[in-house]
DNA sequence: CATTTTTATATTGCGCACAATTTAATTGCT
DNA sequence: AGCAATTAAATTGTGCGCAATATAAAAATG
């Protein structure tokens, strides 16, 4: 017997995990691309989207919040919104409360950038070919496994 | 009435769908900061370890072959390659039928180093505390999706 | 009140991703 | 054979992601 069913359940097991964590970091990088010819016409890379739909739904969040919300660290942040800054999208203040921190406040040039925005969504629906249930149980699976992850 | 029916589902379609993407985006983030102890161990990045899980299973590839089985083009792959034959993992030769091409062929040590290898999927599966089924269904899931976005 | 400790952001350096371009080799066409 | 078209890989430049470190401000401690 050279290869015992522990073995080969054991080894399944792992091939489908590999499977998974490529899944997960290939899909990515293919709805990235997608966006991509969409963002373009804003001028904003998927990153840089990101946060703008934080600050569309809340402005005027410290850098530390926009971190948490999004888990990126001020390595990654300060050049992006230093980049939405240049392009006069977002301010970037120091906290007369406590010097340290930084408030990202939308320009109104940022907040109109909404409008424009608004039609992507419904162009990266399309392009998923999805089912509404079946995005709906893809999303809380994945996001399920992220919180699982965090732990 | 401020908000009809019709809208509502719409917005939420929409919402969902951005959630989607972000938590692929940030899930397989969160996957690669977890590889990452495990990785350093065998000096290796999550995309280097993907191309040495390709080379493991299939040995003596040309770059274009290593990019299909990635969705990787020679601007990523080229550097990561030359990292991959500098740290004598891999040898990078010119193919002598076609001298266009270059073929990837795992060293001694590239291929030693499978063993150990191969305890990171059983890590990852630990950390992700998933159930078997309920992972092969969200690789299931996530496949079917790329394959719908790169259509 | 002075000093340590902590916290928030910024900086530096490395390795992807990827668009755009370049280089060089092969194929197709006449 | 000669030349355009195609193909494979490499190069260049930009923007992340993140570890490690630096800077500076606030909080905690004695």
């Amino acid at each position: 017997m050279t290869r015992p069913h522990a073995t080969l359940d054991t080894d399944q097991a792992l091939l489908l995990n590999n499977q998974l964590c490529f899944a997960l970091y290939s899909t990515s990088l293919a709805m990235t691309k997608l966006y991509k010819p969409l963002l373009d016409e804003l001028g904003l890379t998927y990153p840089q989207y990101l946060v703008m739909l934080v600050l569309w739904e809340r402005d005027g969040l410290m850098v530390s919040e926009l971190g948490e919300r999004l888990a990126l660290d001020s390595g990654t942040l300060t050049p992006l919104l230093k980049r939405l800054e240049a392009a006069e999208l977002v301010s970037r203040v120091r906290d007369l409360e406590d010097e340290r921190r930084v408030r990202i406040t939308l320009t109104a040039a940022g907040r109109k950038l909404k409008a424009r925005a608004r039609k992507i969504p419904g162009c990266i629906l399309a392009a998923s070919q999805c089912s509404l249930p079946e995005l709906a149980a893809l999303t809380q699976q994945v996001q399920s496994l992220r919180q699982r992850l965090a732990a």
